[in-house]
DNA sequence: TGGATCATTTTTGCATTCAAAATAGAGATG
DNA sequence: CATCTCTATTTTGAATGCAAAAATGATCCA
């Protein structure tokens, strides 16, 4: 198994919350199961501690990060940024062929948003998401975002949908849409903001928190 | 020695240009240099793999990161969303004594720029851009810029200077301040990408790449 | 019974070792 | 003389082993 494949692995492990925000990483235990031995396992960890999904303790090994409210306010600030550079890049850049295929991507989303299926309806969201993002050709932004998003992702969908905040969003992707097809950078790059401040909104109030808070209910459950 | 200070040094003797862009990492000769074995090394040298300052190549070691024009130009562009993100928040949240503290950087950088000492004008240079981002009060935004200027900071800080570009760098800075002073964060978002912008205009135009020219030039020399 | 102290076990971090892969070099061949 | 092939050496990547640090828990004493 090559090195990126690890990282890959624990990545994912980390982000399904199959370890949970706080707790240790069972050092021995992903060895078995990954069927590695510690040096590359501990190679991936330093690089995943680098990326801000694990935190090390010198001497008492690794946790998965914990993030605070302050950490997730942080980061969908830098979303936003990231975002709405993406937003604005894409709009002087993208190919028809690439509108189509964001378009064809939005008809799915909106599709699954009547059918009531958020978990399709996530997958499609993000699929807009990284479209746009990869349409600034910028893999240097595309990395970045990736790390940042991966780092807030577990808590945006996962956060529970009121039906009018759901509505709010799906008439914002259509609004997302308009732009990039009108190719108006600075509009996109306005909605963009917008639409991740209000998911951000959701988040918090949603009493996100990986903190004692959600510790405590995760004990209790 | 400490994980983090091993991955700093290594950091260090890569900016420092001490190890060539393109350069294989002579990994017994580092462990001697730093008193370590390979392992904590080989660890310290994944995490700048995917910081980008280093190149893994399987079963072929690794090697100090080639950025080419495309590379920088996506820097520059990611280094642009940053600042002016930076700039944006920093209005709404700095402190009159921080603003204060700017102004002095500013005016000592100033004084640098009149005696002609273009060293100390880009530690001066730095600082301020360092405290704006600093002063936005998020460190999610604070480490990612830390990681691109890392990776741009070579090309930056090494390109040649014209009296013209140098005076409109200075004067673009006053208007930086004047804006900060302000808190007019569009104002300041628009002049920080305006600034950069042209920065990375002339580190391109230097014909900076370090591709295959400056290795012929490296290798002449 | 509560808590402090010290031995035992476990875990961590790193050096070393070992197998596999890549590179270099000598010799053969056209 | 250039090129190809096959072996020897080096280098890489990962497993193991070992010393130091931390966690555990057993014992003693107030």
């Amino acid at each position: 198994m090559l090195h990126e494949e690890v990282v890959g692995r624990i990545r994912d492990i980390l982000l399904d919350g199959e370890i949970p925000p706080g707790a240790r990483i069972p050092e021995r235990e992903l060895c078995e199961r990954l069927e590695i031995s510690r040096t590359p396992l501990r190679e991936a960890l330093k690089v995943l501690a680098a990326e801000g999904l694990v935190q090390l303790l010198p001497h008492r090994g690794s946790r998965a990060a914990k993030l605070t409210d302050k950490d997730m306010r942080d980061l969908f600030e830098v979303c936003q940024g990231l975002e709405a550079l993406a937003g604005e890049l894409a709009c002087e850049r993208i190919t028809d062929r690439k509108i189509a295929e964001i378009a064809a991507a939005h008809a799915a989303m909106v599709q699954h948003y009547r059918e009531g299926d958020l978990l399709q309806y996530y997958r499609g969201n993000r699929a807009i998401h990284e479209g746009i993002v990869n349409a600034a050709g910028n893999p240097v932004l595309a990395a970045l975002y990736a790390t940042v998003t991966a780092r807030i992702r577990r808590a945006r969908y996962v956060t529970p949908m009121t039906p009018q905040r759901w509505a709010l969003a799906v008439s914002e992707h259509e609004a997302i849409l308009n732009a990039l097809q009108r190719r108006d950078g600075a509009g996109l790059s306005h909605i963009l903001r917008a639409h991740l401040r209000h998911k951000r909104e959701e988040v918090l109030q949603a009493g996100f928190a990986e903190t004692e808070t959600s510790e405590l209910a995760l004990k209790i459950a």
